[in-house]
DNA sequence: ATGTCGATTTGCT
DNA sequence: GCAAATCGACATA
């Protein structure tokens, strides 16, 4: 069932968006207290740091909750949405530059107990973890796990070896970032809609 | 010190 | 389809 970790060098790679479109078909793992769920990555958005009106860290901007972006690439930034929602992301790039990568769906594959029990659901369905804010939820992810390293056993990412087809693979705008001006066109989403394969 | 608002979800009209 | 929920970060004073 386990697959390959990513290495901190995958992750400190510079090209966000090329990056976000090959985190689909990876595998999102988490372990807190002894209960492990994996679920495989369908829709990412990259946020591309100082250049990206989108993203928290446009011009470079430091602040308490923007500092987690700042990490070298390979740590998770979570930031509270709304109040409610935790949203959950992967920091990359180098250093003092921040990038960032959010999740915002993924496939099931291990520990739907847990999930369908975190979510107050009872039978599976695509609204399990389909969301950014509920595919937290799902795999346990709070806010109290910001800036948490990837390579740590709360938190990682595995290459299962599952490729996605272009063909399969939708390339849209983001979403919920009309404030961005001519950012917000960017097409920076990549969403699988086929249940994936594995 | 205080006011505004968000990378959303849910339930009700 | 629309509006409430809900809280911390950020901007302004």
């Amino acid at each position: 069932m386990a697959g390959k970790k990513l290495t901190a060098e995958w992750y400190q790679r510079p090209d966000t968006v090329a990056l976000a479109r090959e985190l689909l078909g990876k595998v999102l793992c988490t372990q807190f207290d002894g209960q492990t769920t994996r679920a495989i990555i369908s829709e990412t958005e990259a946020y591309c740091g100082a250049e990206d009106k989108a993203c928290h860290a446009y011009g470079n901007r430091r602040t308490k909750r923007t500092e987690t972006m700042f990490l070298p690439g390979g740590a998770a930034y979570v930031y509270l949405c709304y109040g409610i929602h935790h949203l959950f992301n992967v920091v990359t790039h180098a250093q003092d530059v921040p990038h960032a990568i959010l999740v915002r769906a993924v496939q099931p594959l291990e520990g739907v107990e847990i999930m369908l029990q975190r979510r107050g659901h009872t039978k599976q369905s695509k609204k399990l973890s389909a969301g950014p804010g509920t595919m937290s939820q799902a795999m346990g992810i709070t806010t109290a796990y910001n800036a948490t390293n990837l390579q740590s056993s709360s938190i990682w990412i595995e290459n299962h070896g599952i490729s996605i087809p272009a063909a399969q693979v939708e390339t849209t705008p983001r979403i919920g970032v009309d404030y961005a001006g001519e950012d917000a066109k960017l097409p920076y989403r990549f969403e699988v809609q086929a249940a994936i394969a594995h």
